[in-house]
DNA sequence: CTTGCATACCTAGAAAAACTATGTATATTT
DNA sequence: AAATATACATAGTTTTTCTAGGTATGCAAG
């Protein structure tokens, strides 16, 4: 697995790009999704998953909605409206984060 | 500028790829140096870069050297034999995050 | 039947990283 | 003379994720 460090900042708009993908989705779920999606490389703590989850419904990007499976309960989350354009635009901020990222550290020696 | 948790993880990161690049540099160099790479957009704070800096020679990665400038003191820094090899391994490791978080978040709806 | 694993939620406190704000001081530009 | 740029530094705050724990149901293996 990846350093914990380098998800920092990313985690939530993983969440919010998920959910704008699937619609609604549970807790576990996303966890499960993201360590699909990332051939087991990025394995999302629960005590990472639901402070996060919380603090995006703090912030009125998600809402949740309890469901009951059998006897089990089960919290779905969909973005708000506010939420899926924060997604757009936390998306599009991260994708040109990255590429400069990359630019910075595959740039060849420019001394040389 | 890009927001500040974005850079989370990858700050030590890109100093050690700048030393390994340029061979050694000072703390200010640094600062503009990735201002200049990222168009404006990574702006380093002093606060941020000694700390991290202090951190990567107390890890063994970097040495440091003062030089007098005039009347000024500089402290060029620049990799050890331990800071190169750690630099090769975190820039791979960043790289395949980084393919790894652009996957998830480009991926169109798996739903539709 | 009971032990363990997967599912499913949660929180408290610790750790890590970057920030704001501040301090010191020299050099250059207006 | 004042403002800006260069150049170092740290103390305390904030943010984010983690570790480690708790609760509980469903199912499969022995």
């Amino acid at each position: 697995m990846y350093s914990k460090e380098l998800l920092k900042g990313t985690l939530s708009i993983i969440i919010l790009r998920l959910l704008a993908n699937h619609g609604k989705m549970y807790g576990y779920e996303i966890t499960q999704k993201v360590k699909i999606l990332s051939k087991e490389t990025i394995l999302i703590k629960e005590g990472s998953l639901y402070p996060a989850l919380h603090k995006l419904r703090d912030d009125g990007y998600v809402t949740s909605e309890k469901e009951m499976i059998g006897n089990r309960v089960r919290k779905y989350y969909s973005l708000t409206a506010k939420g899926e354009k924060a997604t757009e635009e936390k998306v599009s901020e991260l994708s040109q984060f990255i590429g400069t990222i990359q630019d910075i550290i595959t740039t060849k020696p420019l001394t040389l």
